[in-house]
RNA sequence: GGCCCCGUAGCGCAGUUGGUUAGCGCGCCGCCCUGUCACGGCGGAGGCCGCGGGUUCGAGUCCCGUCGGGGUCGCCA
């Protein structure tokens, strides 16, 4: 090693001691005949003191340089109570200029950062690597690699085995948009990198190995949002002859690990709730539990009602606590808020502070609805409550969305707070979205569609495919302060039950085996019972570190529309590639795996 | 793909109802400074106001288009 001691690490028991640093300088503070240096690296930062004009004179910001000297006890007064260095310094007797810096496109240093304000991130980004030498980004990086281990060591107790699997491979069935890699070797034909491992690992399962797990990387070509990156990790999981609590268990115990990691005890087990419970009472299948606001079912108490928009399938509320006096403009932009999100608007009654009814849909109650309202609700004077109407899946949708908004706008979600739950007793199947669409859900022979996967198992083996709205499934989601971190099931194992469910998904035998023939090969030769999870690592870390976007915890991310601000990929190939690679080539006979 | 917001010096921003010379802070460069730790002082350089078109006597400012970035809905576990 070119030093001898962490620069960090040094204290008041090394005064006297010779020591070798190296690191970066973080700032300069030429006085003349003396200078100061902050020399910064991994362990942390110590002031150099420089009495050689010529030499300090000629260091810049990110200069690497090598320090020799000795450590010595500041004077009494010259303490730095903000350094954990900051009794004692380092007076060089000899430095050197490992590599020199050009001017920086942005600060580093976090003093001079909080001069100059927040760096762009399309800056930070095209110098992602001096973007990671800054304190934030850093320890986002470092947090991450010891969330990795602290997974790694409860799987590595419960025995389980990690194991890599294909990126250039076969589509797999997750439903979003592939990336594809053509074939040199059989133009024409082309790899898809995996949405996520999860034929693999349920093929793992038929191989005996029981538990896997992996740190997986997963591709999905789909349409970028703060959380969502063209390439994420998840981590992977399944296990043989369990069943979800099984699951749920070895869950709990890595969220409890990693949750330690920042000082935060998870309390376990987690409570748990059915997706029938969640979408009634938050509207959402990932419900922040945080907050209260829940959603009031309104649909008895208006069955009467004279008032035409409320004559409907559903009728829900939520309250805004004070929302009552909110400015004119202020319920317009509700309705504006509504309109985005697909909706003709958000009806809303404002109780006045003498318990009468104010806004305009006040008026089209009835006297005995505009008696009750209030308390049914649970509305008191001063209140604004909000109702949606119309099909019980879309209404119950926005004022789960309202009821976020309104955490939003009055502050009412704790950002210390962690709030854990289950989310259990997902519906097996759903309406496909045209169907969904088109209003035609009860006609419909193949319109149905997973909700979780293809291969997730019923609960009712006999009955599912004879009621398909109603079939629950094994299907398990942990969510984080209404984030969901993480989802998995318990799969099916038997082949007829896989063909049966694929029947309700209008999936022919020959649809089937032409996608995942291969695994329904290998569900013939005894193949155990498993189920499993994977979490969104990018999202779990970015909570844990506190972090605004996935951006932050990835080394090098992706900015909009998939592009690389630092290496400017994807770029445009050579005519030679082009020929090579056989992007152009003619389509290929598909041949199917057993070939 | 729809909608919203943002593009002004290396970075972060200001720029009035359209008005002639586009500013501020940090950084950068030079000189000075022996106890600073957000060191300080003096001086200086640095702008295709994202790009293209239009309106106007005159556009950083108004209009249209386009590109880039961010957010959101659709999409996507």
């Amino acid at each position: 090693m070119i030093r001898t001691h962490d620069a960090g690490a040094l204290r008041a028991e090394h005064v006297g001691q010779t020591v070798t640093l190296a690191g970066w300088v973080a700032r300069r503070r030429d006085h003349g005949g003396v200078a100061f240096l902050d020399l910064r690296e991994a362990s942390g930062v110590v002031q150099v003191v420089v009495r050689d004009e010529a030499v300090a004179h000629s260091l810049r910001a990110e200069y690497c340089l090598k320090v020799a000297g000795e450590v010595v006890a500041r004077k009494a007064g010259n303490e730095n109570p903000h350094l954990a260095t900051g009794d004692i310094e380092v007076v060089a007797s000899d430095i050197e200029v490992l590599s020199a810096s050009a001017p920086l496109p942005f600060p580093i240093d976090d003093a001079a950062s909080s001069k100059s304000g927040e760096v762009g991130e399309e800056a930070r980004l095209k110098h992602r690597y001096l973007d990671l030498r800054r304190s934030g980004p850093n320890s986002a990086l470092r947090l991450r690699s010891k969330v990795n281990k602290a997974a790694r060591d409860v799987l590595e107790r419960h025995d389980f085995v990690e194991i890599e699997t294909p990126t250039l491979t076969r589509s797999t069935p997750e439903g979003a948009r592939d990336f594809l890699v053509p074939a040199r070797l059989r133009p024409g034909s082309w790899y898809a990198l995996p949405q996520s491992p999860q034929l693999f690992k349920q093929l793992l399962m038929v191989a005996g190995m029981e538990r896997y797990y992996q740190i997986a990387r997963c591709y999905r070509d789909e349409d970028f949002r703060a959380d969502r990156q063209p390439e994420f990790t998840q981590l992977d999981i399944e296990m043989s002859f369990v069943d979800q609590d099984d699951v749920i268990a070895v869950s709990e115990e890595i969220l409890v690990a990693l949750w330690k990691l920042i000082g935060h005890d998870v309390p376990t087990p987690l409570p748990r709730m059915t997706y029938a419970e969640a979408m009634a009472r938050f509207g959402s299948d990932k419900p922040d539990l945080r907050m209260g606001q829940e959603l009031v079912e309104c649909t008895e108490f208006f069955s009467d009602t004279t008032f035409r928009v409320f004559q409907a399938d559903y009728v829900g509320a939520v309250v805004m606590p004070g929302g009552a006096s909110q400015p004119r403009k202020q319920l317009d932009a509700w309705q504006e808020w509504a309109k985005q999100r697909g909706a003709r608007g958000l009806a809303y009654v404002l109780v006045q502070e003498d318990g009468e009814l104010g806004g305009p849909v006040a008026k089209n109650l009835t006297d005995a609805e505009r008696a009750g309202i209030a308390a049914h609700v649970g509305a008191v004077p001063g209140d604004c409550i909000f109702f949606a109407a119309g099909p019980v899946k879309t209404s119950r949708a926005l004022l789960g969305a309202a009821r976020l908004e309104i955490g939003r706008r009055l502050d009412l979600l704790d950002d210390d707070a962690w709030s854990f739950l289950w989310v259990v007793d997902a519906p097996l199947f759903e309406p496909t979205a045209d169907a969904t669409a088109s209003g035609d859900v009860a006609l419909g022979y193949s319109a149905w569609t997973a909700v979780h996967h293809a291969f997730t198992s019923p609960q009712d083996l006999e009955g599912f495919d004879h009621d398909p709205a109603n079939a629950l499934a094994w299907a398990y989601d942990i969510v984080c302060n209404g984030n969901e971190i993480g989802g998995g099931s318990i799969r099916i194992h038997r082949e007829d039950v896989q063909k049966r469910v694929f029947e309700v998904m209008g999936i022919g035998p020959e649809e089937a085996d032409e996608k995942f023939g291969f695994l329904l090969e290998a569900f013939k030769y005894g193949a155990p019972p498993h189920g499993g999870i994977a979490f969104g690592w990018d999202r779990i870390v970015s909570l844990l570190s506190g972090s605004e976007s996935i951006r932050d915890v990835i080394a090098f991310p992706k900015s909009g529309g998939g592009y690389d601000p630092l290496t400017a990929a994807p770029a445009p190939i050579s005519p030679q590639q082009r020929k090579e690679a056989g992007v152009d080539a003619p389509q290929a006979e598909d041949l199917s795996p057993e070939a």
